[in-house]
DNA sequence: CTACAGCATTAGAGCGCTCCAACAAATAGA
DNA sequence: TCTATTTGTTGGAGCGCTCTAATGCTGTAG
């Protein structure tokens, strides 16, 4: 398991060290035939540089650090997919933490990461308190994803939440909903801005607003469903997928057809909503895109050329399936929002077919 | 951006590099006073030690490579979980790859993790040839996780398939199904397995075996179940939960009631099967514990405590959920699989109640 | 024949750290 | 008192590499 080194590969190839080093970095002034003859013993022995040793040497990094707040939410997964795709194109690797969407745990990582010496560091969605990430930006370049922020040193990549809401007001509004209520994410990520643009979309509509306090979980979606039973809206936009799953469920238990006598909207897209069990009407934010963002943002300060901050704010878009429709169905029912038509007919709603 | 090194810390403490370098390790051979005044000066310059500078000079490492072949897999994202918990517990960093279910990237993901020299590698379900993972097993320790090898060098942790299939058959069994069907995994890792374990645990209960060939992903479940129209089983194993549900839409869509009409059993557990809007029963795997003894196998090499290779094979559990029951349902109707008792009512049929 | 490019190649210092041997200073044993 | 032992501290070599400046070596011109 002793690897070799470039001292072996010079003295096998009869060259020195340095001339092994230049091959390695392929630069352009060695002659072919001593190129051959490095890269010959370098093959015979199974040399591979070593990317530690290189980076104290150069005195520079060609790592990219990210901290994953949630690995176990998928919309991390495409970012970070993105990130990766930039990344190793221009020969970067990635080291990742995960914080645990706790700031202690997300302290550590970050120290850890830091520890690296990284070119710079991407964090997705952290917890941490905005002082500690202006302390990190002191020691190297910072981009936060899914975070706003207000530091001149750190960029940022988000999605436009405001405008993402507008999108699902509107759609619902065209197909003739007027009792619209937006369970909303509480103190989460992007909860803020999703609300102010459902507010702001109900107004321009001149209809009412109904916020109704939710959170980022299934489990919530369907508790803030019951309890609007009995007074229910015609239509429903989660603060995202999960929940929308959460308050589809709910209202099949309680007998509400979705969409002929409910529509939901959820946020995200993600492959939750995709599969065709569920063909969740939602918002799509392009999580590679700010993966790329990010990267780019990144290795445009890395390289220097660009010392202003610079915010990313991207465009959702809605993504139509199934989840909504006209109220009171496509069939042009009732309109009204009334009491349940009835009863699920036995043991889970949510599967049962028809009779 | 220029950090501060040991030297900076050494000179403003008044002592040695060497005794900062101690007090950095720890080390309890330094006297109180001293200790105090290199912590204050590290404090005050925000220092905090290289990574990179300390894993090369002392030739060993406290990191271990990860890689992932597909992040966007929530499985994976708890076996990493369980990874990450024993190796920050035991001072390791992670550093993770992703190999994008592609042989080609996986053999890059590979040379990068290798080019760090870590401690030992962890690869999460690769799809590449066992050449490649002798060839890094020459390197460092490697263990592999959801693949299994005959490679002397190497761990494994996987799950026993034959078993897990094995528990859900025996389920429907003992809920009184005789007509069990097997969407299975085709080529994808542990298919094998667990094809197996529904052939022998359907000859031990002498019922006649029915595997129709299909995918890990939602669209082959539903095409799977599409081929099975008109001679419809008492109730599926799905290789996995995503096609599980895929079966359980088309079913549906079909006309199909789950679990009235065909109960359908997943595998994995994933959080989609908890949602409570699919409700799936299913296999679960003990993924955290998957990452957990990953770790503890890999750090047991890098200790050198072990030599020989362990494979560990966890016990999958049963976990039910409202998509299996009797035949004909719980209301007790006709056992008979016949043709699609109706048709869905309209539109979309999964979100459908009744009437 | 010397001069001077131009080029491929190399010696050597140094990146930030660890680790070993060496060393004072204090303590113990004779 | 002198020698051992212990304890705390330090200089210096070296990990595997990069990078600068210097080297040798052509070939062409004066």
């Amino acid at each position: 398991m002793a690897r070799p080194t470039m001292e072996d590969v010079a003295a096998r190839a009869g060259v020195s060290r340095a001339l092994v080093s230049l091959v390695m970095r392929g630069s352009p002034k060695v002659s072919d035939q001593r190129r051959a003859a490095v890269l010959k013993a370098a093959e015979e022995l199974g040399y591979s540089p070593h990317a530690m040793a290189r980076s104290l040497a150069s005195r520079t990094s060609h790592v990219l650090g990210v901290m994953v707040s949630d690995l176990h939410n998928a919309f991390f997964a495409e970012v970070v997919d993105g990130l990766d795709a930039v990344a190793t194109e221009q020969g970067f690797d990635l080291i990742i933490n995960t914080g645990g969407r706790s700031p202690a745990r997300e302290r550590r990582a970050l120290q850890s990461l830091l520890s690296f010496r990284p070119a710079g560091l991407v964090l997705l969605s952290p917890v941490v308190p905005s002082a500690d990430i202006g302390r990190a930006a002191d020691q190297t370049s910072v981009v936060l994803v899914a975070r706003s922020s207000r530091l001149a040193a750190v960029d940022t990549v988000n999605d436009d939440g405001e405008r993402g809401i507008t999108l699902a007001v509107d759609h619902l509004v065209s197909l003739g909903h007027k009792r619209i209520a937006h369970l909303d994410g509480g103190e989460g990520t992007q909860a803020a801005p999703r609300r102010r643009g459902y507010l702001a979309a109900m107004a321009s509509h001149g209809l009412v607003p109904q916020v109704v306090s939710s959170e980022y979980t299934d489990a919530a979606g369907a508790r803030a469903v019951q309890g609007l039973l009995g007074d229910m809206p015609t239509a429903i936009i989660s603060c995202n997928d999960f929940n929308a799953v959460g308050a589809i469920s709910a209202l099949e238990d309680a007998g509400y057809r979705v969409p002929e006598d409910v529509s939901v909207v959820g946020y995200d897209n993600t492959s939750l909503a995709a599969l065709r069990h569920i063909s969740l009407t939602t918002i799509d934010q392009p999580r590679n895109e700010f993966g790329r963002l990010a990267a780019e943002a990144l290795l445009q300060r890395v390289r220097g050329e660009r010392e202003e901050p610079v915010r990313h704010l991207l465009h959702p878009s809605l993504v139509v399936r199934s989840t909504t429709a006209c109220p009171g169905g496509r069939v042009g029912r009732s309109t009204s929002p009334a009491a349940p038509p009835n009863l699920p007919e036995a043991g889970r709603s949510n599967t049962g077919g028809t009779s």
